[in-house]
RNA sequence: GCCGACGUAGCUCAGGGGUAGAGCGUUUCCUUGGUAAGGAAGAGGUCACGGGUUCAAAUCCCGUCGUUGGCUCCA
């Protein structure tokens, strides 16, 4: 007999070799029904794994993660032999799940496959599923291992099995397929009601450009068929919220070839939007006693190898500009911190001064390869709302705190709810990768664990994530469709002050260096403008709207007093036009729909002759007949549920 | 940068070796209106760009540029 603990700390006996199917059914029959993957002592097991050790168990169904992953995992079983059926000769390589689904690597030789070609695979995939064949896994020698795909003349599965280490090697075998496989399997083909493919892509043999290129082939699966139904929709609304198609509709941004590519053109609409965030963090940033500076748009050459900057970016960053004369080289500046250094360099400094926060919408260049631009998130010119703190070292946690202070303001008076933080820190194994001593890293990485703790974060530690120069904290937030956008970041770095030799005096009368905190809560205006875009589908929280109301006319006899309402909404400082075009009022609605206007202000005989105007709410909802201060009233009242003062 | 797909009117897209298409928008005229498209007429295209094949190319082939899905990278 062998005593299993379950999740909820409960022991049960069962015979030695029972599985995790028999735990699962004899807890309930629906759990047997759907138990896809189990962990015993924290090692993934298949479910039809024989238990002979007292340990513990918990069994995973299609709602959690790692169910999700046995599912996907074992799709890309399916795919790999649907492909293998369907074109003989395929060398298959690897095919994990991911995030959202699974796809498979294969090496076609000669052939290509397209989208087409997709109804055909998912028809082969459906079929196998519909096999109920099941999962199982068998342990293999090395030599045997090897002989195998020596013998179908595939190197990618040789060079896996090369790399592993003899009475480890597992296959996994489901009807007439084997793949060489670790485990963590559905029990069979049969729970696999639902197949898509996604797309297909060109991948590098174990990510590197210098091996053969591989076809990959995307997917995902699901349990039910109106699991896929859902999931398409969601993918349909995200198409709807993209910020490229959103951008265009309502005018905000656009790109041209003859300007070139990656380098966005702010339309007057959008500029207003981006203006009114820059104001908006300006005066927090005012309050939080932070300095505007400005600095110009390229810096010598020198700056940047100071920085060290040049050293480890210079090969891969846009090549310097020469002067025509002198031959003297600039860079356009992919950062704004060097700059910001000599800033601090100006003056000399005391403890007493400290600490100075310098504020930049600095506007930075970097060559992203052409393959990597997509709209407004990823491009090559774009504005950080920078600011660097130079603080002493007792200073730091306290700045640290407050830089977080203001990053959830932010995200508060923008309807980020959800979000988390992430801790990245240097990977303790790999120090030469990293610049700086040991102490300062450490000081660097208790401030910032000891900041997200203190400020109650929920958040997550990464090693090895932190940048080349000191440890970050950056803040990842989830958008109305659930899914995940790194945001605003805030970064120790006692690095550049070194290079740049910043210094203060103390109260010792001696030299000391201040340490460096970067800081961006926004990230760039571009790719925050992005993902506020989709998070809100172009509904902008009402204080940031560039248009906040239109006044409709019914007919050309109302345009005078159309004129005194705008001129009584602009004394309440409410943005809005007058539409008084010979068109009905269902277009002039429809139009102001479009264009998502949150107020619809109606006037016709009946409001000029009471001095009112009739309110429609974007959407659709009718909130009456009011005086032009009541619905001014209406409008305060909504910016103040989300834009509070910020408090420091 | 690499692999795949795409590039036709201002926008969204259909078509496809033999005179360039639709809807929306735009312009003009009519309509003076009550909560998501009033009616009519007109204008608008070197079918991304450059080569090639062909009697004939927007269509087929090659290259370039751009967009896009991935890969790689990301101070």
């Amino acid at each position: 007999m062998i005593k299993v603990t379950l999740p909820d700390g409960s022991v049960k006996e069962f015979e030695s070799g029972a599985t995790p199917f028999d735990v699962a059914n004899s807890i309930s029959a629906g759990l047997a029904r759907n138990v896809i993957s189990a962990k015993y002592n924290n090692t993934t097991v298949e479910t039809t794994t024989p238990l002979t050790t007292d340990g513990s168990l918990v069994l995973y169904t299609w709602n959690d993660d790692e169910g999700k992953t046995a599912f996907w995992h074992s799709s890309a079983h399916i795919l790999a032999q649907a492909l293998e059926e369907l074109y003989p000769g395929v060398k298959l390589t690897i095919g994990p799940a991911i995030d959202k689904g699974f796809y498979y690597d294969v090496d076609l030789g000669e052939r290509t496959l397209g989208e087409h070609d997709f109804k055909k695979i998912e028809d082969k995939m459906l079929e196998i599923a519909r096999g109920k064949h099941e999962f199982s896994m068998r342990s293999v020698s090395k030599a045997d291992a090897l002989e195998l795909y020596k013998k179908q003349d595939n190197p990618y599965k040789v060079e896996l099995i090369e790399n592993l280490e003899d009475g480890t090697i597992t296959f996994c075998d489901h009807d007439s397929f084997t793949d060489l496989c670790r485990g963590g399997h559905l029990p069979n083909t049969g729970f696999v009601k639902a197949v898509k493919l996604m797309s297909v892509a060109g991948a590098y043999w174990r990510g590197d450009e210098k091996n053969p290129q591989l076809t990959r082939v995307y997917g995902i699966s699901f349990p039910k068929q109106k699991d896929l139904k859902e999931y398409l929709e969601l993918l349909e609304e995200a198409k709807k919220r993209d910020h490229r198609k959103l951008g265009k509709e309502l005018q905000l941004f656009t790109f041209s070839q003859k300007v070139g590519q990656g380098l966005p053109l702010w339309l007057p609409k959008g500029a207003a939007l981006r203006e009114r965030l820059e104001n908006f963090l300006k005066a927090a940033q005012k309050k939080a006693g932070y300095e505007m500076v400005v600095t110009p748009h390229i810096g010598q050459k020198e700056l940047y190898v100071t920085s060290g900057h040049y050293a480890k970016y210079g090969a891969d960053s846009f090549q310097p500009i020469t002067t025509p004369a002198e031959g003297e080289e600039f860079l356009l500046k992919p950062m704004n911190c060097p700059h910001h250094c000599e800033i601090y360099n100006a003056v000399q400094w005391s403890y007493r001064d400290l600490p100075k926060r310098f504020a930049e919408f600095g506007t930075v260049y970097r060559y992203e390869q052409s393959g990597e631009l997509h709209g407004l998130t990823r491009v090559r010119g774009f504005t950080q709302d920078d600011a660097h703190i130079f603080c002493t070292p007792d200073q730091l946690d306290d700045e640290f705190m407050k830089v977080i202070d203001l990053v959830l303001y932010v995200f508060g008076s923008l309807g980020f709810e959800n979000f988390t933080a992430q801790v990245s820190l240097r990977d303790p194994d790999n120090k030469e990768k990293y610049i700086g001593s040991d102490e300062n890293w450490a000081k660097a990485e208790n401030a910032i664990i000891n900041a997200a703790k203190a400020k109650g974060l929920n958040y997550v530690i990464e090693t090895g994530e932190a940048a080349f120069y000191g440890p970050k904290l950056d803040f990842m937030v989830k958008d109305a469709l659930g899914r995940s956008w790194q945001l605003g970041t805030i970064q120790v770095d006692y690095n550049l002050p070194e290079r740049f030799e910043l210094t203060y005096k103390g109260s010792d009368n001696e030299e000391h260096r201040p340490v460096m905190i970067h800081r961006a809560p926004f990230g760039s205006m571009e790719r925050f403008v992005a993902i506020l875009l989709e998070h809100t589908g172009g509904n902008f929280p009402l204080w940031l709207m560039p248009q906040q109301a239109i006044v409709l006319t019914l007919s050309e006899n109302y345009e005078k007093y159309a004129q005194n309402v705008l001129e009584l909404l602009e004394n309440h400082e409410i943005r809005a036009t007058v539409d008084d075009r010979g068109e009905t009022m269902g277009r002039k609605i429809r139009e102001a729909e479009m264009q998502k206007l949150p107020f619809m202000l109606i006037i016709g005989e009946k409001e000029a002759n009471d001095g009112t105007v009739s309110v429609r709410k974007h959407g659709g909802e009718d909130l009456g007949t009011m005086t032009v201060a009541e619905f001014a009233e209406v409008v305060n009242t909504e910016i103040n549920k989300t834009l509070k003062k910020f408090e420091v």
